[in-house]
RNA sequence: CGGGGCGUGGCGCAGUCCGGCUAGCGCGCUUGCUUUGGGAGCAAGAGGUCGUAGGUUCGAAUCCUAUCGCCCCGACCA
């Protein structure tokens, strides 16, 4: 029950966000640490998340597929940046029925490796390829500090994992799976993104290209959102997945990688969401229209459940997303605060002065509080509705994107950009040398973000060292 | 692992220094009546091995010892 107020953002952002995602009800805290119980709410908006990502991808070929949660440890071994890469936060069973196994598995952290060792078994011929695997599920990593949604031990995801017979396809893999990632964020997320290329030290690892959509939330830091992986022939030479091409000529395959995490969930709330509580884009909101009927005495109440009934059904009936709130133990005021801690884009009251003049109360979430409130006439109320929905998916747009681009700045020199990056990003032509980056990050505490593909047509020089640079970079402070 | 803090009904806390009688308070929960257009009121209830295990004592939430767990701050990550 959300049955108090928030901190606001600006008193204690960290724990806005914990006692946000615990008052909508999206989540709560498990008996194991760092993880997670993602609540029947929170869930339903990750489907909705899940299943526009999962139509894009099989409308581009995909197909879904399960592979085991336990991997061999000698897996890991393979690759020698993965494993180095991945053995910090690896989890691992010993013991099976009892027994101490001959080889540990462990929980996958990412399934690269098994899913290397499936595909060698299983392609041989150039004919094999490519082969277009999305696994849905939940990985581990031993995370030494977590929140929800941003950062826990389990959380869920999909995993694409490609295998190509050439490098430039496999590229073109990469980046189409990148553009799904905006479009979605645009598009379904209404957040901002900014595509681009990580750097050699932010680079996942074992990856030759990865790439990312990164975001920024209220605070000001970084998210990453996305990424997309090009493996070249990494993995292809630690597992042998290898084909006869059309010569006969035995050739290694090019593979890639990529993921959108219910981190996505975090971003949302850190994007969108407000001092009353979560702010959902309509487009993915479990419950688009919340109707609360108004009573006091019985007469009333028939009166008023007769056009809202009326009202609910109508609007049903064009596939909006609604739910009735019929609860009689507690107030409206309640309820109004309730819907709006849970982030329902559009709240519908009904009372008997509504009754009386055929109208409706239409509340919009964007604007809480008695501002967004407007009556309406209960004609034609299905239009208005849906046009309300959206016009506050393209409001939400539109304000996280004024807001970072607000936030973004190009610092003349160093030291500025020290100074901004403490709240903001900057954007700087940097000469992608790993002293540079790392001297910002210890000095600023700021990171590369990605090196976007949308670049000036000019050159500079590099923020850092002065030295003759070609590209522009994004320094943020990230979560 | 290094530094700081905390374990007492579902949640948040008081009580611990200086041992004492039926372990309190707020929120939530249950039931009833009155309420309901921006977080309702009154009344009656339910609910606790005081993190765990030893010890001291006539007597332990309180003192001693050990142990477990959690949170916050510093090095990794979607």
């Amino acid at each position: 029950m959300a049955e108090d107020k928030l901190p606001t953002r600006t008193e204690d952002f960290a724990e806005w966000y914990n006692q946000l995602v615990l008052k909508a009800d999206l989540a709560d805290y498990a008996p194991v640490r760092g993880c997670m119980v993602v609540k029947p709410y929170g869930w339903a908006l990750w489907e909705n998340i899940t299943s526009w990502l999962d139509r894009e991808f099989k409308a581009t070929g995909h197909v879904n597929a399960a592979f085991p949660t336990l991997i061999p440890m000698s897996f890991f071994e393979k690759e020698k940046e993965h494993v180095e890469g991945f053995a910090p936060e690896l989890a691992v069973v010993t013991h099976g029925g009892g027994e101490e196994l001959e080889e540990p598995l462990a929980v996958r952290p990412t399934s690269e490796t098994i899913i290397g060792h499936m595909y060698a078994k299983w392609v041989k011929s150039w004919r094999d390829l490519p082969i277009l695997i999305v696994q849905w599920g939940s990985v581990l990593r031993w995370e030494l500090r977590t929140k929800l949604f941003l950062r826990t031990t389990e959380f869920y995801w999909h995993e694409g994992h490609t295998a190509h017979a050439g490098a430039d396809e496999a590229r073109e893999e990469m980046y189409r799976i990148l553009d799904i990632y905006e479009r979605f964020c645009y598009e379904e997320a209404a957040i901002p993104v900014i595509k681009g290329t990580k750097s050699e030290t932010e680079r996942f690892a074992g990856a030759q290209v990865t790439t990312s959509i990164e975001a920024m939330m209220w605070d000001k830091r970084a998210l990453q959102s996305g990424t997309s992986h090009y493996f070249g022939q990494n993995f292809a030479k630690a597992f042998e997945i290898q084909y006869l091409d059309s010569s006969n000529k035995l050739q290694f395959c090019e593979t890639t990688s990529w993921a959108i995490s219910s981190r996505i969930i975090g971003a949302m709330i850190m994007v969108h969401s407000d001092d009353q509580g979560l702010v959902l884009p309509p487009r993915l909101a479990p419950v688009q229209v919340v109707i609360v009927p108004i009573f006091k005495k019985d007469d009333e109440k028939v009166k008023v459940m007769e056009v809202a009934d009326r009202v609910f059904k109508e609007l049903k009936a064009t596939g909006i997303r609604i739910k009735m709130d019929d609860r009689e133990n507690v107030s409206s005021g309640f309820k109004f605060n309730d819907w709006e801690m849970r982030g329902i884009p559009v709240r519908v009251e009904i009372g008997p002065k509504d009754v009386e003049k055929g109208s409706v109360a239409l509340a919009r979430r964007d604007r809480p509080g008695k501002e967004g409130k407007t009556f309406v006439p209960q004609a034609g109320l299905d239009s208005a509705v849906s046009g309300l929905l959206t016009e506050i998916q393209a409001s939400l747009l539109k304000r996280a994107t004024e807001y970072r681009d607000a936030n973004i700045h190009d610092p003349k020199d160093y030291e500025e950009l020290k100074k901004v990056v403490q709240d903001g990003w900057a954007f700087s032509y940097w000469c992608e040398s790993r002293e540079c980056e790392t001297k910002v990050k210890e000095e600023a505490k700021a990171t590369t973000r990605n090196i976007p593909f949308n670049q000036p047509d000019t050159e500079g020089t590099c923020i850092v060292c002065g030295k003759p640079s070609k590209r522009k970079v994004y320094f943020a402070r990230a979560y």
